[in-house]
DNA sequence: ATAGGGTTAG
C-alpha cells in the first residue's frame, strides 16, 4: 500500500508529463483516497487537462463512489453548477476545526485550480489548517496568494499568517508580516507572542507583551496565558506575579486556560503552595487544570501528594489521559519510588487502557536506573511495544554515569548514537562517565568524535531574577558588571564552607587537572556565581530563585546545602529535572536525584 | 485570527 502511493506520488511530480492513461488508471486505483482525490483533480486541472471530459468524467465517478469523501465535500462537489465561494469557504473551514488539516489545504488548491477566486474568509480559514497541519511550505504559498489577491491588509488575513508562522517555529518570519501590518489587533500581538513561547523565546513574547502595556493597549485572557507560560518557563516568579495582579485587578474571568497558566507558572517559579491555592480557588476545574497540579507536586519532589491529587481527580469522575501518567511516572521516578511506579505504570495500561509512550519508557528507565537497578532498566527496555529512542536508552545512560559503569555505558551510548548523532549531550555524558573512572582516554576519544562530527555543546547557564530583572550567568562568566564583588565573596563563602566541614568534590571537574586548578573551576559553575549574585542583591533572609537549564552537579549540590545554612537563606533551586529546595543544610531532594 | 498540562540528556 505504502509502495503504491509512494509510486504514485512520485509520477505525480511531474504531472505535465503524464499521458491521459496514466491520470485515468490513477484514478481507478485511488478512488477510494479522499485526499489522494483532491490532489489529482489539482493536479488535472492544473495540467489544463479539465476540459477532457472523458477525464472529467472519470474524476466525477471517483469522487461519487468515494465513501470516505467527507460529506461537506462530497455536497460541495455535487453542486451543479460553479460552487458559490460561501460554500467553498464553509467546507474548507469545517475541515479545519475538525482535524482534517490536509484537506482543507487540499480543497483550497482545488478551489483555486478550478478558478474560483478566495475572498479574506478563505484565508482566515485555510491558514490555521496549514499552522495546524505545521505545513509550512503550504502556509508559505498561501500567504503569498494572500499578498497577490490584496488581502494581507485585512486584519484578521494578517494575523493568521503571523499565528501560521509562529507555529511553525518561523518566528522571524511571523515578526516580519507582524511588524508590516498598518494595523494590529489584540489578537495579532497575541498570535506574535505565542509565536515566541512556542519557540522557546520567551524574553522576545514578555518584551512584546511590555510594549503593548506602553502602546495603552488592553489585555484579553488569551495574552495573559501567552504571558504566564512565558513566565514559566524563564522562571520570572516577579512578572508571572504582575500578570497575576492585572488579571486580578481587570476582574478577567479566571477561565480553565487562565487557571491551569496560573497554577503552572507558580509551580514553575518556584511556589508550589501558591500553585495548590489557585488550584483550590479555581471556579472551574478540568483534565489539564488537574495534570498541571499533579505535575507542579511531581516536579517539587512531592510524589505522595501527587498521587493524593490522582486518586481525587478519578474520585472527581476526570479521567487520566497519557499525560498525567507522565506526571506521576516521573514524580515517583524523582523520589526512587519504583513500586509506585511500577504500579501506576500497570494501572494505565490495564485500568485506563492507555498505550505507553516513549515518555512513559523514559520515565520508566529513569526510574529504575537511578535506584541503581541497571540490569532491570535493560530488561525494561527489552520488554517495550515500540522501537525505543535515544530518550529511552539515554535514561539508562544516565544511570550508567550515577552508578560508574563504564562497560555498559559503552555498549548504551553506542546505540544512541546511532539514533541521534546530532544531539552534544550523549558524547558529554559518556566522556563524563570516562571522566569519572579516571579514563581519561576515553574522554579525549569522546572530543574527537564530536569534532568529527561537528557536534557542539551548548553551554550551562543559571539565572536568577532580582527586581524584575533576569540575570543569566554562563560558566565562568565574568561579563557581569558586579562580577568582581560576586567572585570575592565566593571566595569568602568557600572558607567559612570549609570551616563547616565542606569538602570539595572534585569528581565533576571533568578535565584532567591537579585538584586545586579542579577546585578553582567549581568556583566557576553558573548557579555559584547566580546564588552569589542573588545573595549580594537582595534583603537578609529572602528566599533565592534560581533556574539552571541542566542538572545540578553532585559538588554544586552540596555546595548548596552549606550555603544555605551559612547565610541563612532558603535556596531554590529549578534544574532541568526538577526542583530542589535548600534549606539549613538539607536539600528537598534527600539527596536523591 | 489568538490561549491551558509532559519525560530524558549536556
Amino acid at each position: 500500500m505504502g509502495r503504491v502511493d509512494h509510486h504514485h506520488s512520485k509520477t505525480l511530480l511531474k504531472p505535465f508529463n503524464q499521458t491521459l492513461q496514466t491520470l485515468l488508471s490513477l484514478l481507478n486505483l485511488h478512488s477510494s483516497s479522499p485526499r489522494y482525490l483532491l490532489h489529482l483533480h489539482a493536479v488535472i486541472v492544473k495540467s489544463h487537462l479539465s476540459h477532457h471530459p472523458f477525464l472529467l468524467t472519470r474524476l466525477a465517478h471517483a469522487y461519487l463512489s468515494s465513501n470516505s469523501l467527507s460529506p461537506p465535500t462530497r455536497i460541495l462537489l455535487s453542486f451543479p453548477k460553479r460552487p458559490p465561494l460561501f460554500l467553498w469557504n464553509e467546507t474548507i473551514k469545517a475541515h479545519a476545526r475538525n482535524g482534517r488539516f490536509r484537506d482543507s489545504i487540499g480543497l483550497y488548491d482545488v478551489m483555486l485550480a478550478r478558478g474560483a477566486t478566495p475572498n479574506e474568509f478563505t484565508f482566515t480559514f485555510v491558514l490555521p489548517a496549514c499552522a495546524a497541519a505545521r505545513a509550512v511550505l503550504d502556509g508559505r504559498r498561501i500567504h503569498e496568494h494572500a499578498v497577490r489577491f490584496g488581502f494581507l491588509s485585512n486584519v484578521f488575513v494578517a494575523t493568521a499568517v503571523v499565528d501560521m508562522y509562529g507555529k511553525c517555529g518561523e518566528v522571524r518570519l511571523a515578526r516580519k508580516v507582524f511588524d508590516g501590518m498598518s494595523q494590529r489587533g489584540i489578537a495579532s500581538y497575541n498570535a506574535m507572542i505565542s509565536g515566541y513561547v512556542s519557540s522557546g523565546k520567551c524574553e522576545e513574547a514578555i518584551s512584546l507583551f511590555d510594549q503593548m502595556q506602553k502602546l495603552g493597549l488592553q489585555y484579553d485572557a488569551t495574552t495573559m496565558v501567552s504571558a504566564l507560560q512565558a513566565s514559566a518557563s524563564l522562571g520570572a516568579l516577579q512578572k508571572g506575579r504582575w500578570v497575576h495582579e492585572q488579571v486580578m485587578s481587570s476582574q478577567m474571568e479566571i477561565n480553565v486556560h487562565l487557571g491551569a497558566a496560573l497554577v503552572n507558572m507558580y509551580a514553575r517559579c518556584g511556589c508550589i503552595e501558591e500553585s495548590r491555592r489557585i488550584f483550590n480557588e479555581m471556579p472551574r476545574r478540568d483534565l489539564i487544570s488537574w495534570t498541571a497540579i499533579i505535575c507542579g507536586y511531581g516536579m517539587h519532589g512531592l510524589a505522595e501528594d501527587a498521587e493524593l491529587l490522582f486518586n481525587q481527580m478519578v474520585q472527581c469522575g476526570v479521567m487520566p489521559d497519557s499525560i498525567t501518567f507522565v506526571g506521576v511516572l516521573s514524580g515517583f521516578s524523582h523520589k526512587g519510588m519504583v513500586n509506585k511506579g511500577r504500579e501506576y505504570f500497570k494501572k494505565m495500561t490495564e485500568e485506563y487502557y492507555i498505550k505507553p509512550t516513549l515518555e512513559h519508557y523514559s520515565c520508566m528507565v529513569d526510574m529504575l536506573g537511578r535506584a541503581g537497578r541497571l540490569e532491570e532498566a535493560e530488561a525494561f527496555i527489552r520488554t517495550m511495544l515500540v522501537d525505543p529512542d535515544a530518550g529511552v536508552w539515554g535514561g539508562l545512560l544516565n544511570a550508567c554515569k550515577i552508578y560508574g559503569n563504564v562497560e555498559l555505558g559503552e555498549r548504551v551510548v553506542e546505540e544512541i548514537l546511532r539514533l541521534d548523532p546530532r544531539n552534544a549531550g550523549w558524547y558529554v555524558l559518556m566522556s563524563n562517565i570516562y571522566a569519572t573512572a579516571g579514563l581519561w582516554n576515553g574522554v579525549a576519544k569522546m572530543r574527537l568524535l564530536m569534532k568529527e562530527r561537528k557536534v557542539s555543546k551548548y553551554p550551562g547557564w543559571s539565572s536568577i531574577e532580582i527586581d524584575g530583572h533576569r540575570h543569566v550567568f554562563l560558566v565562568f562568566d565574568r561579563s557581569h558588571p558586579k562580577s568582581e564583588e560576586i567572585y570575592r565573596f565566593l571566595k569568602d563563602l568557600e572558607e567559612r564552607m570549609r570551616a563547616a566541614g565542606y569538602v570539595a568534590e572534585t569528581k565533576c571537574v571533568l578535565v584532567n587537572l591537579d585538584e586545586e586548578a579542579k577546585e578553582d573551576m567549581l568556583c566557576g559553575h553558573s548557579e555559584r556565581l547566580a546564588i552569589a549574585f542573588g545573595i549580594l542583591s537582595t534583603k537578609e533572609g529572602e528566599v533565592l530563585r534560581v533556574i539552571k537549564n541542566l542538572r545540578v552537579c553532585i559538588d554544586c549540590h552540596t555546595a548548596t546545602k552549606f550555603i544555605s545554612k551559612i547565610v541563612g537563606r532558603e535556596i531554590i533551586v529549578r534544574d532541568a529535572n526538577r526542583f530542589h529546595h535548600f534549606r539549613d543544610g538539607v536539600c528537598s531532594c534527600g539527596d536523591f536525584w
